[in-house]
DNA sequence: GCTATTTGTTCAGCGATTGAATTATTTGCC
DNA sequence: GGCAAATAATTCAATCGCTGAACAAATAGC
């Protein structure tokens, strides 16, 4: 049934001023060329009257600027183009992984504005002291936005792990975290970010679900469903539906490396046989591939993996083969499950893609019903290493796009 | 991202009466008492006069009444209760099956207030002679609920098969159907619909869907989101996401039934390997069980398993204890991506639920990393048979009640 | 019979959208 | 160069629907 859901509450009067700010902001947030106020007029169903109010809002409360380029030539007055201002409120992307520490500035525009890693190994780490250097990072970040003229409206914060709803993380295993309460150790530090009604100041969330954000907000923009699978030393996916990330019912929604492949096969550390991280986590292929990983942290051991590949190493090409194997028939199961047509590689992953896809592409051919009439696109993550820092910043300014008003309201 | 979705187009003056007549009969059809005007404007947020407003527009419309019980006693002036009307639109719900033809209506309160069933093999029956039956049975339908007060106002037909936007059956493997253009067959029928905007006037869907869909707006009320299982002869599932049917990007979604579960096993009709269908199909059960599964209807044979199984016969329940592992690898499978607490067993399944599921739990509470947090319930569907059906009436009275401006304008 | 209490309605006020008229600014043609 | 056509954006009275407060209705308890 895809009714056009309607707001969960009442709708007030005042709420169609919200709703419409949103209409028209997302509409010029989408838009491929910076469109005049008559274009959003036609292309929201509003009069010209009620765009021009709206803008106005909108100009008022620096969330979008008058474009020098017209967006038309011809006779008649010529439109003013509006885009997204390159000032005002901006996300703070924070990430937390097994070896490396990110951070970065989103704007409204989804540019990214400023960004930084610290290369460490932070296994040995205690969260406390991991999430200080992470604050310590972010303060400068921070600085350099303001000389930007950026405000940091909110921050989320990718974990390679399972995430409760109060931000609590759960488990993370490859970190070694267990029961960390995020936002408490976050709180004793001096605040970093300008509340904002309708902005949570602070987020914490599976690294796959917020690269599968980055991804879905990423330019230029694809499908509004698709599966994005990280694939680090453990498996995850973030899956996207209708433009929205699917989270479950406790936001534990992804755990695609524990789909089983070989169910009467290797042991895993969950508890089950023959899942997909025993054949296609980062450890398994470079097993496979005859590399001592013990010698390399896991992104050099991806990159040498690819290098050998590249070589035509035998063992190399052998494990990417299998592992691929494996991941198709995962994903063939998922497809088959949602109908969705198209799968991001991301994380580890993308590198590899060139070696993976054909054997995952392969797997969908055999076992989905419906392949025959809908192709399924199988491409590589166009973000980079940090997707999901970036796509953690992405969310906190999407949620000024989507609710304007908030920001409108403490702007004056 | 879990925001507050705003409708799709503008947002105009009148949007505004219609996104509150939709919150206020919606607030009307979930109460488990019939509300009084007090309590609707306490309950949605609206002032007083604005739901008396409201509430006068839907009684004028007949899409409420006023209960006699009053919901209160106590000091101060008696409220009078508001019910979905008992006369008004209702729905028409269709279905061809394997060896049955099924017609109901269900009215604005979700009640079945007509059922007819007509057993027969349809497989040898021409699909436009299938529908023709189909209709001669709702024409006696229509006649019976204009005789309670009743308008059809839409019509949703489900068929155990792949069915594309437009409504056209692609393959219904189990019927013999492929490509039949069901919405060109039947409008060579005299229509039985009363149209309304907004209602579409036929949809035509996959039987696991609706019958995913009359679970969710079954009495009492179910969670929002779960996995709704029917095993017929194919296995198909209906994926209920925070009280919405997701349909996947062309409606193909819940192929469940080939899903791998011995990657290495039995070739499967799909060109896959070891797919659920093979071990936990309706004829991989009646024959692992020994029945020889020629002599008897599909219903009957399930009837015959349950039998066999409450009396202890060895053969059925190793049967059904093997196809309930391998229907339990699957399930874990789908809880583990979509991170769902409830599974319903339904079709042919749910008389088989009390010997399938306890090898099903056992392989979730294995194979689920976060099983040990949060349990997952496991249970039979509570409609009967001809559970598609009952969901296809409801999904079309569904649409008056998120929609009713559309019945409004009609009604005057 | 009076008071407290709760329900439901009436009505002036107001915010937001509408539609038509008006102003603003350019292109192209004579 | 000047004028008409075309397109963009604004202004303004009218209207729709929600709000808040006052008011009328109806009952229980004392």
């Amino acid at each position: 049934m895809s009714l056009t859901h309607a707001p969960a509450g009442a709708v007030r009067q005042g709420s169609l001023r919200e709703l419409n700010l949103a209409l028209v902001l997302g509409r010029i947030a989408t838009a491929d060329r910076p469109p005049s106020r008559a274009d959003l007029a036609t292309a929201t169903g509003l009069t010209r009257a009620t765009v021009s109010a709206v803008v106005e809002d909108l100009l008022a409360g620096r969330l979008v600027s008058e474009s020098d380029p017209a967006p038309r030539s011809g006779a008649g007055r010529p439109a003013r183009g509006l885009v997204l201002a390159d000032q005002g409120p901006a996300g703070l992307g924070l990430e937390v992984n097994v070896d490396y520490l990110a951070v970065c500035v989103v704007d409204l525009a989804g540019q990214v504005r400023h960004r930084t890693v610290h290369r460490a190994d932070l296994r040995p780490v205690a969260p406390a002291d991991a999430l200080a250097r992470l604050v310590e990072m972010a303060g400068a970040a921070r600085e350099d936005a303001a000389r930007h003229g950026l405000t940091l409206v909110g921050a989320a914060l990718a974990v390679p792990g399972l995430v409760d709803d109060a931000g609590l993380v759960r488990l993370a295993p490859n970190l070694g975290w267990r029961d960390v309460p995020v936002p408490a150790l976050l709180a004793e530090h001096p605040p970093l970010i300008e509340q904002v009604p309708g902005v949570p100041a602070l987020v914490v969330d599976n690294e796959a679900n917020l690269a599968a954000l980055g991804e879905l907000h990423s330019q230029p923009p694809g499908p509004s469903s698709f599966l994005h699978i990280s694939g680090e030393v453990g498996i995850g996916a973030g899956i996207v539906l209708d433009g929205a990330l699917f989270r479950g019912v406790r936001g534990w929604s992804g755990e695609i490396g524990h789909l089983p492949v070989h169910p009467e096969g290797r042991p895993c550390r969950c508890g089950g046989q023959g899942c997909l991280e025993q054949y296609a986590g980062q450890e398994a292929i470079v097993t496979a591939a005859g590399l001592a990983r013990a010698e390399l942290p896991a992104d050099t051991a991806t990159a040498r993996l690819a290098e050998l590949a590249e070589a035509g190493d035998a063992d190399a090409l052998r494990a990417l083969h299998d592992a691929g194997t494996a991941l198709g028939v995962a994903v063939a199961g998922v497809v088959n499950l949602l109908d969705l047509d198209t799968v991001v590689l991301g994380g580890g992953y993308a590198a590899l893609a060139p070696w993976l896809c054909p054997p995952v592409l392969a797997e969908i051919g055999a076992r989905v019903l419906t392949a025959a009439w809908s192709p399924v696109t199988v491409r590589p993550s166009t973000l980079g290493a940090e997707a999901a820092a970036v796509g953690a910043a992405g969310s906190v300014v999407r949620r000024i796009v989507a609710q304007p008003a908030g920001w409108l309201a403490r702007a004056g």
